[in-house]
DNA sequence: ACGGGTCGTATTTTT
DNA sequence: TACGACCCGT
């Protein structure tokens, strides 16, 4: 591990030569500080605000990053700081690296040399391996995935005794990373704090402190907390961070938790060369520990703290400012802003109210079809700059489903990641072994995967050896199979595994090229074939993964790198170039921007989360009226709301009123349509007497009325369309294609629409492989090995090839 | 040890 | 619905 951890001053020797120039320069800014035009005299302060603490309060599409990144690009050009002095922390790794492009492209290739940008998590684990053994470590420590921690509090948690139903693995990891995210240690866990998971909270967390010790293995709160604690307890080395690292930059300060918090301090105390930028109306991670508090306090924290607020917005129209202003004015704590555009023009916010969810889903579909079309008074856009922004993600699917039907080329962004795939772990835990060998939960974890005989009774005999003698897992296997332990059956097949990782062990050792022995192991493991000859209809899309893991790795120099990127970068952009609806949570919307932003299902439980209301009550709703105002705020040409009056949630059919936030939106910028259900027919009526039977529903419901009357049938919808707020020639051809479904598909996209020939063999990533059978359109027939027949989207499938693994 | 069946319960949001 | 935990027969 320790070759890839590479030291910053090293990174830094490769700079100096060639930026002397630009550090010889006295004070003031080189001649081409190019960056530095086009800059509002705010954002300029914020560039230009060098020294001392600096709050940037910068509201949604101010102009944030580019001030960020200039400003970065300054330290550098006025020769204030090196890119190795440089603390730059963002809140994903997207972010990241888009900063350090951006910074690039302002100073040149000298950001090489930027270390020190990346997560809290990324930037601690770097600091975390410097000084591991502070820690109890050593600096090859494992970072665990949720999979591994999980299991390990589960067998904590069944060592106890305690019945797993009532108090599931789930929530004491919850606990503990609540307790983490406030930088608590088991020495320093408040007593009430330990007395949750019913009296032994504090007990367990200890003991899972003590196995991931035992282990070598940190989680992502121990990240933080382990740096924060070696930097309180070790003044030396503090000092000497202090010292190297002497401007710190933070955005989205607003999501910072307080060990986050605590560590900032530390290292800000002495120089105080620390600017926040951040948007206290866009803090919206208080469930994972966020503190809004931290920006509320800044001028506390750090007096004489200069304060600069972006509000000029370069982003949406009049309407979508207004409506997302006025709905965030509601939240009383706040610090307060106001956005301000020059632009005059532009669409109002668009409200509609529908029977279910299946047709708002429906609905949106064909208006994204309009869109493109551009027949809705609007220029035609491109799919890919449209978005659906969901509250939660099983919302998705209805649109998903709706999607693959019509033929609308979609990408979920955020979902089901690739690096969390079973598969992907399972092999990733191979990867680990053959790297460290003594990685215990990697070894349980793929032990008996594929099945190899080794069950639950032999998982036993290795844990209770590993126990009794203090070994490692691995070593206690060893010593079963040398000392004859087990069935001979199941000793055969351990001792196999045992040497199948000593082999592979040796290679790393002795250097081979890791995408060989990634192969190598794959296949010696029998785990690829594994999957070959499952016969489930989506292990063909399995060993497809496995292929594109191997292909991953060809971008590390070896399989350590490639392991440690994984375990802090999550995410996996695969752009494949063709246009795309994309489809996402609010959450994963924030910091992005589309021409067009629908916002489906907003309705009173789901839309403020009713779980969000109870649990955390006031601070819940102000949460979740600012993912409202985030999702408003993602659109520059038009936003559109949406709500149904029933959706099926656990396949069983509730009924919800519209969300309060509708309530909030201001009239006059908001065009009411009428839904396509509700002309008349009984379902509309029955949409208005169904789940109005609540007290305070009437309140509710008039004041929707006021504002829309949307889901009142017939009456309201002519009104509406006498109004002009419909457009009705559209409508009534929505209503054509509704009765006529088989009608010819619409191709959005040609390029998502390759050509097939009939008999072609093709593969799909849910069904595998298989040939295509019948053709008509952008849609397949195909016979798939596995799933039978089905009638899939072209864009779906792929040509196969049947490379040889 | 393992596969197949039934039953119960769960869904925010993510580094 | 949909995935897991659990039970049973092989």
């Amino acid at each position: 591990m320790s070759s890839s951890d590479f030291d910053e001053f090293d990174a830094f020797a490769g700079y100096e030569a060639q930026s002397l120039s630009a550090r010889a320069m006295p004070g003031g800014p080189p001649g081409d500080a190019a960056y530095l035009d086009g800059l509002n005299p705010e954002q300029r302060a914020a560039v230009e605000t060098l020294d001392g603490p600096v709050l940037v309060l910068a509201g949604a599409g101010t102009g944030k990053t580019r001030a960020l990144t200039c400003r970065v690009a300054h330290l550098l050009r006025t020769g204030r700081a090196r890119p190795n002095e440089i603390f730059a922390v963002t809140f994903t790794n997207k972010a990241a690296r888009e900063m350090k492009e951006r910074v690039g492209a302002l100073v040149g290739g000298a950001v090489e040399g930027m270390p020190w940008l990346g997560t809290f998590h990324a930037l601690c684990a770097k600091l975390l391996r410097r000084h591991a053994e502070l820690a109890g470590l050593k600096p090859n420590f494992t970072i665990l995935d949720t999979d591994d921690q999980l299991r390990l509090l589960k067998q904590l948690i069944a060592a106890e005794n305690i019945d797993e139903k009532r108090w599931p693995p789930r929530m004491l990891a919850g606990l503990i990373d609540r307790w983490k995210n406030r930088g608590w240690t088991p020495a320093n866990l408040p007593a009430d704090e330990a007395a949750a998971f019913g009296g032994k909270g504090g007990r367990l967390y200890a003991d899972y402190q003590e196995r991931l010790r035992t282990l070598n293995a940190a989680d992502f709160g121990d990240l933080l907390v382990h740096v924060l604690t070696i930097f309180q307890a070790h003044p030396e080395v503090l000092a000497t961070w202090r010292g190297r690292l002497r401007y710190i930059l933070v955005d989205e300060y607003q999501d910072t938790n307080v060990a986050q918090y605590l560590l900032l301090r530390l290292l800000a105390a002495e120089h105080r060369n620390i600017c926040c930028v951040g948007d206290d109306d866009q803090s919206i991670y208080g469930w994972r520990g966020a503190e809004v508090g931290n920006i509320l306090r800044f001028e506390q924290d750090f007096p004489g703290a200069a304060v600069i607020r972006l509000e000029r917005n370069y982003r949406s129209t009049p309407h979508i400012l207004a409506v997302a202003s006025e709905v965030i004015a509601a939240n009383e704590r706040r610090l307060g802003k106001t956005l301000w555009t020059d632009e005059t023009e532009g669409e109002k916010v668009r409200l509609i109210g529908h029977w279910d969810g299946e047709e708002e889903a429906r609905w949106i579909g064909e208006e994204i079809e309009a869109l493109t079309r551009g027949t809705r008074g609007m220029e035609p856009v491109s799919p890919e700059g449209i978005a659906i922004l969901v509250r939660a993600s099983f919302q998705m699917r209805a649109f998903e489903d709706r999607f693959l039907n019509i033929g609308l080329p979609y990408r979920v962004i955020g979902g089901p990641r690739f690096y969390e795939r079973l598969e992907i772990r399972d092999a990733m835990a191979y990867f680990r072994l053959a790297v460290s060998p003594d990685d215990g939960l990697a070894f349980e974890r793929v032990m008996n995967r594929p099945k190899r005989g080794l069950g639950e009774k032999a998982a036993q005999s290795v844990n209770l050896i590993a126990r009794e003698r203090g070994l490692t897992l691995v070593d206690a296997a060893r010593a079963l199979v040398a000392e004859g332990g087990l069935t001979a059956r199941a000793r055969g097949a351990l001792g196999r595994l045992l040497e199948a990782i000593d082999r592979w062990h040796e290679a790393v050792r002795a250097g081979a090229d890791h995408v060989a022995l990634a192969e190598t192991i794959l296949d010696e493991s029998g785990y690829v074939d594994h999957w070959r000859n499952d016969r489930a209809p989506d292990s063909a899309g399995r060993v497809e993964n496995l292929k594109e893991l191997v292909k991953a790795l060809e971008q590390f120099e070896n399989l350590q790198g490639f392991l440690e990127h994984v375990a802090l970068v999550m995410d996996n952009e695969q752009e494949d170039g063709a246009a795309k609806v994309s489809i996402m949570t609010l959450h994963a919307a924030k910091g992005l921007e589309f021409p067009v932003v629908f916002l489906p299902g907003w309705e009173d439980g789901l839309f403020p989360s009713q779980r969000s209301m109870d649990e955390n009550g006031l601070a819940g709703l102000e949460e979740e009226r600012r993912l409202a105002y985030v999702g408003l705020t993602r659109a520059r040409r038009l936003a559109v709301v949406s709500f149904a009056a029933n959706r099926a949630v656990f396949g069983r059919w509730q009924s919800a009123l519209p969300s309060r936030f509708i309530d909030e939106m201001p009239p006059e910028h908001v065009e009411v349509l009428t839904p396509p259900g509700l002309h008349g027919g009984p379902r509309g009526r029955a949409a208005v007497a169904g789940g109005r039977g609540a007290a305070g529903a009437d309140g509710r419901l008039r004041a929707i009325e006021g504002l829309a009357g949307v889901v009142r049938g017939s009456e309201l919808e002519e009104r509406a369309a006498r109004a002009g707020a419909y457009d009705s020639p559209g409508w009534r051809r929505m209503q054509a294609r509704r009765a006529a479904p088989s009608a010819a598909p619409v191709v959005i996209d040609a390029r998502a629409a390759p050509a097939f020939a009939l008999g072609e063999r093709v593969f799909h990533q849910k069904f595998g492989y298989g040939a295509v059978q019948a053709i008509e359109g952008d849609k397949l027939t195909v016979d798939f090995e596995k799933a039978g027949v089905k009638k899939v989207v072209a864009g779906y499938v792929t040509a196969a090839d049947d490379v040889p693994f």
